[in-house]
DNA sequence: CAAAAGAATGCAATCGATTACACAAATCTA
DNA sequence: TAGATTTGTGTAATCGATTGCATTCTTTTG
């Protein structure tokens, strides 16, 4: 029965053509007022529905644009993309979510699978994307593709960017343990093959220089961002011979698993030991001892990730629509770092 | 230059017709091993790259499938639309989102968007979309898209569903609650036109009948899912005649406020009071007292909902191809609730 | 009233890929 | 070697909507 209908079903019903369907549809002021409603009532009637397949085939847009994550399920993630998605939803444009794991073969493989997909433009936070494999980002370039990255990007020409200034979330968040006394800071750093990282680490490192505090490689770890690596962390640096009074970790999770690993050893926080988180996890306010955290404004960055996509599109002819937002972090100061209000 | 190659460049520079060039790239057997040689490697130097819009508007299957949520950015439906994409991925379906904040004419308006983009199918979580609206849906089992709901479904004929045990989950859980001594169970309810939130009702008034333990309407209360409505509720409690010791809360996060309250009042979790939450969000294992919760494993439930959905594409042919498939809920006694170990 | 202008609609190509059918050339069979 | 097969390609329609360019029918104008 009422299957699908298309403009010829309507046409064929009216015995007009579909080219005048079409126009009624589309309010084109060459339609008679007469013809329009009928059209109007009929494609009603018949439950029309527009294919947009066959509009985007024509018109070389599909209203649709990519995002590329890491995962979905983290609470940064899932913010960022829901930003996009209520900024992008007023203008018509569908997110079609792809996720990597951090590889770099499923990083290619979503970027190919989008322009597949012919996607009107691609938001993505990359992570581990090599230099030799920059040419599937020109592809995107070249096909004139609005491309922008957002928290994790890369320093690639014609390519835009929302993220924050990690350089200052660091440095402010070193000044602050600093002031609350700590001068043995140890610091949770993740890939530092990844901008993100390697700016956090020179925030912090630059606060050390300027406050004469020298630099412990003992102090520095890489970790993941999660609980365990920040227990195992955390028991490393107390088995030191001078063991720091404070961590700087830049996921929260592994804050946490910190947090635990001190509190087992009978370490009080903050008065004996000050630990600062990244993220504003959930998690970090309802803690009993809240953690503190630099909070990313996720929901803002996916809106103004969606805002710069939508200046593109519409700036397209433009020589240069290239733009750098950089968001300024919040530092939520809570219990877990507060020994001097 | 490589703005966009199409099978007819390939079949101009080879002089040939685009027939060919698309059976050779489609690895017909009727196409000699010398031109299928030439076509790809011409394919491959022009940087072809097939256009999905095309094959989908040809073929009549678009490949992508649309998900559609309340919000993104919980730690559930993050977790589902995970398992949902890489459930789906591996067999070529990309996932398009939409939220619905719970209104019902952005579900409506969500549907139809779908419907026009020629999705393969819809898996929604359904939420306050009235009987009068019903044709909505039906129109989507007219057009034969499979839907799915899941969480939170309907009873519609031919929708399939992916849900948990919620009459169970909450059923074991006040048992537990009485097991623990509690026999004052107070009972956080979401909105009760929801399936879900009936359900779990039910579980809580039957474990309470089946143990000869009186309902008292003075402990049931409607709350949203936020820290604040758990604090309100549970402060109105206590200022009952005889408050209760042991409160169900069907969200984490009004657990989470009721913990907060009560711990003000100087009552000890669990020795006066246990409490329970349900949607295992992260914090609940975190926190000190870690809080005792039901685990819905969205993840997996995200997964199983993309394997009915590919099941029912598969089996269009087949008359009924309609599934129920209901996960058993995983009870996590944490230290809120546990008294007896 | 003839010619020009205007209004409303039809015709046909297009977007890019697939595929039933037709056809030519090569190979095989008796 | 004529006729039957097989093999490899080409032709053209199709999916559904849009749109430049006719074309037809009115209406206006001088």
């Amino acid at each position: 029965m009422s299957e699908k209908t298309t403009i010829y079903d309507i046409a064929k019903e009216l015995n007009i053509t579909a080219a005048t369907v079409s126009r009624a549809l589309n309010n084109n002021p060459k339609i008679s007022q007469s013809t329009r409603k009928l059209v109007l009532e009929t494609a009603n009637r018949m439950n029309y529905k527009q294919n947009r397949l066959a509009l985007a085939l024509r018109s070389g847009r599909s209203n649709n644009v990519g995002v590329i994550v890491p995962r979905i399920n983290t609470n940064f993630f899932a913010s960022v993309i829901r930003g996009i998605e209520e900024g992008l939803h007023p203008e018509g444009y569908q997110v079609i979510i792809c996720q990597t794991h951090e590889e770099e073969n499923r990083e290619i493989e979503n970027i190919n699978t989008l322009l597949n997909a012919q996607v009107d433009g691609i938001l993505m936070s990359i992570s581990n994307l090599s230099e030799e494999n920059n040419h599937y980002i020109e592809r995107v370039i070249q096909k004139k593709i609005p491309l922008i990255f957002f928290d994790r990007k890369k320093e690639i020409n014609n390519v835009s960017s929302v993220t924050i200034d990690d350089y200052q979330a660091s440095y402010q968040t070193t000044q602050h343990l600093i002031a609350q006394g700590c001068d043995k800071i140890a610091y949770f750093s993740g890939d530092r093959s990844l901008e993100i990282y390697e700016e956090r680490y020179r925030g912090y490192e630059q606060a050390l220089l300027d406050n004469n505090i020298a630099i412990n490689p003992d102090y520095i770890i890489n970790i993941k961002s999660n609980v365990q690596e920040g227990q195992e962390a955390a028991e490393k640096l107390l088995t030191l011979a001078t063991p720091p009074n404070a961590i700087f970790s830049t996921s929260d999770f592994a804050a946490l698993g910190a947090i635990q690993k001190l509190k087992e050893h009978g370490i009080k926080i903050p008065e004996d030991f000050c630990v600062f988180g990244f993220g504003n996890e959930p998690f970090t306010k309802f803690m009993e001892l809240s953690i503190s955290t630099v909070d990313q404004s996720p929901l803002e960055m996916g809106k103004v990730a969606a805002q710069v996509f939508l200046d593109k599109i519409n700036n397209r002819d433009k020589k240069k629509s290239e733009s750098q937002v950089v968001l300024m972090p919040k530092l939520l100061i809570r219990q877990s770092s507060t020994r001097i209000a």
